[in-house]
DNA sequence: CCATTTCTATATCGATCGATACAGAAAGAC
DNA sequence: GTCTTTCTGTATCGATCGATATAGAAATGG
């Protein structure tokens, strides 16, 4: 009832290493709320929000219920967290190289080859396929639905703008449809997390996207040498180490 | 616990035209239960199978519990019954021209562009994007999840079959990679559910169905000549009639 | 008619849902 | 030390979950 009386994030206790390393007066956090966040994230992203009870993630994350509603609010509020610390640990494995690309085929090869990387865990230990175009279904008129439509939607304008710079600049022939490019691209990316959910694996992700840099007529997205920062140029998969 | 015991579909009562018409003995059927199933159908289409309570289905299928699970078996049952019913209505709407074509790229056309105008709700009134391709998320070894994956598993297969009997017989170039190029045309239809979930147009769907098609790839897949049974061209959508 | 069979409507069932009250424990402030 | 503040663990809260028991209503078979 009282929701707004409490304060979602109090102090911040000792767990963070960054930010505000002042400590309230009471007993301090038991746990580390960066580790428990990051475990609701990925019970989030594996089950979806309505399947994930209270109960799963004070089981997965190792706290109990008060501890959670003290930490984070409610459900739905740990899941807006969760989404945001998701994007803080994935974006730029996704969109890192796609920014500092020099020119637009570089850059969707980059978008579309790393996110076969990500999308397939390749790169770290985490559920498969995007957390965001997976939970596509349900929540048509909720918050959370808006909030995920919204970030759906930045993925299109990021591409757009992109593909817009570069039809000014004149890197894209003149009359280029920017709007159906992007979509096409995006749609891909979707259609790569389905297939990661449903086992492709990275290899098959690149052919994919291979196939998809090809098909979209962008000027040197096709070239298929890697950047030499690559540490894996498009093998099933780098060791471990 | 006696789950077994009950009849799943005791006779089949005087609303299905086909089939049974025998009519067992006790009082009958006050429903429509085809009528029932495509309203529960729509509902976990919209929603998702955990987001959608009995509650919800008994309200929208204007019946109370126990109809229900008499005439259903239980939410898990009334879902599979929900995914033939699925299969049923829409499946030639999406594979019909695609089976009837007489090259791949006639084929590979109808897929994608058949696709644009089912999953915009063109041609008739039901939820946005695929029921199957949306429910990806969660479900991860139960039943329901497994049987969806299977689901999908027939799209790869069937796009699969059909390239490979355009290899076998000098349709496409010899070394044509059939998995790589069935799982992108995959991954562009299940992209295209995502968009529509997101409200775009069948217009939109068709330019990013073209730009898959694209120049190369398959021969005479890019040819955007409509099919003459095709009753809507490529423009927005046919009036309502 | 009556007996049998099956469906429908009310009123739940135990289990679980998201979310808290409460009391004790652990820290700083004094 | 004592007081104050905050977190943790137990034990729930009312609401809703999927699923039924029960009784009455509506059909057929005799």
């Amino acid at each position: 009832m009282y929701r707004a009386m409490q304060k979602s994030e109090p102090r911040s206790g000792q767990g963070a290493a960054a930010g505000e390393p002042v400590r309230g007066r009471g007993r301090p956090r038991a746990f580390d709320r960066a580790a428990a966040l990051a475990r609701a994230t990925h019970l989030f992203w594996e089950r979806g929000y309505e399947a994930t009870s209270i109960a799963d993630l004070t089981e997965a994350m190792g706290i109990g219920a008060p501890s959670l509603y003290a930490a984070f609010g409610s459900k739905e509020a740990l899941y807006t967290e969760a989404l945001g610390h998701y994007h803080d640990a994935y974006e730029a494995s996704v969109w890192g190289r796609f920014r500092g690309a020099a020119t637009v085929g570089e850059a969707v090869r980059c978008y579309l080859m790393d996110s076969a990387a990500v999308l397939t865990g390749s790169l770290s230990d985490h559920p498969l396929g995007c957390m965001v175009t997976l939970a596509s279904v349900g929540g048509g008129r909720s918050d959370l639905g808006a909030r995920l439509r919204a970030a759906r939607a930045v993925t299109l304008e990021r591409l757009e703008a992109r593909l817009g710079r570069a039809l000014a600049e004149g890197e894209l022939p003149a009359g280029t449809e920017i709007g159906g490019l992007a979509r096409f691209l995006q749609a891909v990316q979707s259609g790569m997390s389905i297939l990661a959910r449903d086992g492709a694996s990275r290899a098959e992700l690149e052919a994919v996207a291979r196939i998809a840099m090809g098909q979209s007529g962008i000027p040197g997205c096709a070239a298929d040498r890697p950047d030499p920062s690559d540490p894996s140029p498009g093998s099933p998969a780098p060791p471990p180490a």
